[in-house]
DNA sequence: ATAACTCGGTTAAACGTTTAACTAAAATTT
DNA sequence: AAATTTTAGTTAAACGTTTAACCGAGTTAT
């Protein structure tokens, strides 16, 4: 049988409000006293009723967890790393996560997601893009929230955000150092802050390095940044170019339709052409040839996103705030110096 | 603000019993008053407070997900989509899911997850192969659990296996009608229920084909099914036998590595070596070449699980059920027929 | 015509906490 | 020594539901 508070105050011989107060520190209670509380607690194995804890506070001690669909399915596990961190560190702060997926071409009549709904959740942390009238809809609820790579059109919240731009100009930067010059952007969804960044620091890299852009290599007319994207890109790209000597793909998985294509078709990678990705999944390291790219902190994402909205909810005050995570080139076998022709 | 049964009571002009009798259905209210209680629900926004109904009820509307750190991390999302699958049942049934994942050496004095400790769940569903003396201090709670993936030592609870047995023998078999007689089986972890009955259905397929089972031709002596165990079982097999022509690997994960090594040695597949994997995670179709596996119905099986938990709490006597879900052969291209000598 | 049901509701207790308001005793100040 | 403050605790209301017990008005059976 399930223990109540009312069982340890009789046991320890004092009111249940006394017993409250030892539980939460939240009155001063002489030492006596507490530790004959604290001995009736371990010797009935009481813990409080979550259920009763939350009415009574109006807090579900609840986080809620959103990213769409088609993030949460995706092959490599970026989003579900970041979610991992994210439950790390819950666990830490007490709180339990409810983690829900969305389709990611919300209506305008779709239902919120029902931890919502319900109030079930105290705030929300939001992981990629997701659409814009469900950010609308949500913040109308006013919970803290927290996102994670993706900056909201109406900037409200704290923020945890990749280096994306950095990330751009070390992997171009690599690339210009090994001594290509005809360096392609695969691409994709231009409107996404992250994807866009990192094109961005692709450009900028040329810039001081004096290489002119040319737009004709670079492609982005893709609507997802996935496997097929990369493969079809590249294919649509060397058909007009040729001398192509080096390859930035936006993202580890256009990365990978990028290589497959290329050992389709009898391109050696990096013999004729070098490639590096962005995000460092853990496919990158079965690929051949295993995968130079940016790697990206996914886990500490998490743990960071969390702390910051814990932060939030026990100040109460939305400290507007904006986390940076550094990035970091990881040299595999997929880029090397440009072969003389 | 949030409403309450009261503003919706008051709305409506009525007593907030005849609101709580309109949303559960639980007595007959004249449709009119009832329609006029819906309409105020609406009107107002109004959703039941969940930590209201919890205490009340003595429920939690809440279910624990357990599995072991190494499942949930590892680079193949196998348990992952099992998951998601009790996740989209979850949403179905109205419970949420507090997941938690365990370190693989569970201590006898390492708390357990914090879900059971603090009564915030109603029922457990464990995936894959958890610590015996975890089992042991989990079941003594008495909680409705579920196994997926798994056969605990004392055979307790409702389970949602894979027909392994089945899919042994159909890989098999479908090596045997390629014209394969020296056929290796590369496994792990052999008191693992799952890997053994793979093994079992090799065994049997061979045998029904009278073709005789060698033990030097079968690997299972690493301690985890991964794509390191799987590299190094087939470099040490193939250092013994240069005859085998076609592999079992006991999962995607060790055929991912047996495939790396085949690929690193100049071994074509499958011209040389035909390779099997099981399983069918997503990373076996953008491998060279893209693996023949036996698909596991993943996303369906957390489906199952959660329904006979959900069921299992609703009827509240726990039918002893055990669902073995059938699997199915995916012929891809790492096998084909032997090659003539 | 009256007793016995049925129908459509209402009242109030209960669930297990937190916490504001109170109190009695002890300690401190004047 | 009286007045005041501090300490260590208690009492009771409140949170938002569910549900057993109750009730008055029709309806049906006798």
């Amino acid at each position: 049988m399930k223990s109540t508070i009312k069982d340890v105050a009789k046991e320890a011989g004092v009111s249940i409000a006394t017993v409250s107060f030892v539980i939460n520190n939240s009155k001063h209670i002489s030492s006596e006293t507490k530790n004959r509380v604290l001995k009736a607690i371990k010797s009935l194995n009481y813990h409080p009723s979550k259920s009763a804890v939350n009415l009574v506070s109006g807090k579900t001690g609840n986080i809620g967890f959103i990213l769409t669909d088609d993030h949460f399915l995706r092959t490599e596990p970026f989003y579900t790393s970041i979610f991992l961190g994210t439950e790390f560190e819950a666990r830490n702060a007490g709180y339990y996560i409810l983690l829900t997926s969305i389709n990611p071409d919300f209506n305008k009549n779709d239902p919120l997601p029902r931890f919502i709904l319900n109030n079930s959740v105290d705030g929300i942390i939001v992981a990629g893009k997701i659409p814009a009238n469900l950010i609308d809809r949500i913040s109308s609820y006013n919970l803290p929230t927290v996102y994670i790579d993706y900056i909201p059109t109406k900037n409200c919240c704290p923020l945890v955000l990749i280096d994306n731009l950095q990330g751009g100009l070390m992997a171009t930067n690599h690339l210009i150092e090994l001594g290509h010059t005809n360096i392609a952007f695969i691409g994709a969804d231009i409107e996404h802050p992250s994807l866009s960044d990192r094109l961005k620091g692709y450009k900028q890299a040329l810039e001081n390095a004096k290489i002119q852009i040319k737009n004709n290599l670079i492609v982005t007319n893709s609507k997802y940044p996935d496997r097929v994207s990369g493969y079809n890109s590249i294919k649509s790209l060397l058909s007009k170019n040729k001398n192509v000597t080096a390859v930035f793909a936006c993202n580890d998985a256009m990365a990978i339709g990028v290589l497959n294509y290329l050992n389709d078709n009898d391109y050696k990678v990096p013999k004729d052409i070098s490639l590096i990705g962005f995000d460092d999944v853990e496919a990158d390291l079965m690929l051949n040839p295993p995968l130079t790219t940016i790697r990206v902190p996914k886990i500490e994402m998490g743990i960071e996103a969390m702390k910051l909205l814990v932060n939030t909810l026990k100040n109460k005050k939305s400290l507007l705030n904006k986390i940076l995570v550094p990035v970091e080139l990881i040299e595999r076998e997929s880029t090397s110096t440009i072969r003389k022709k």
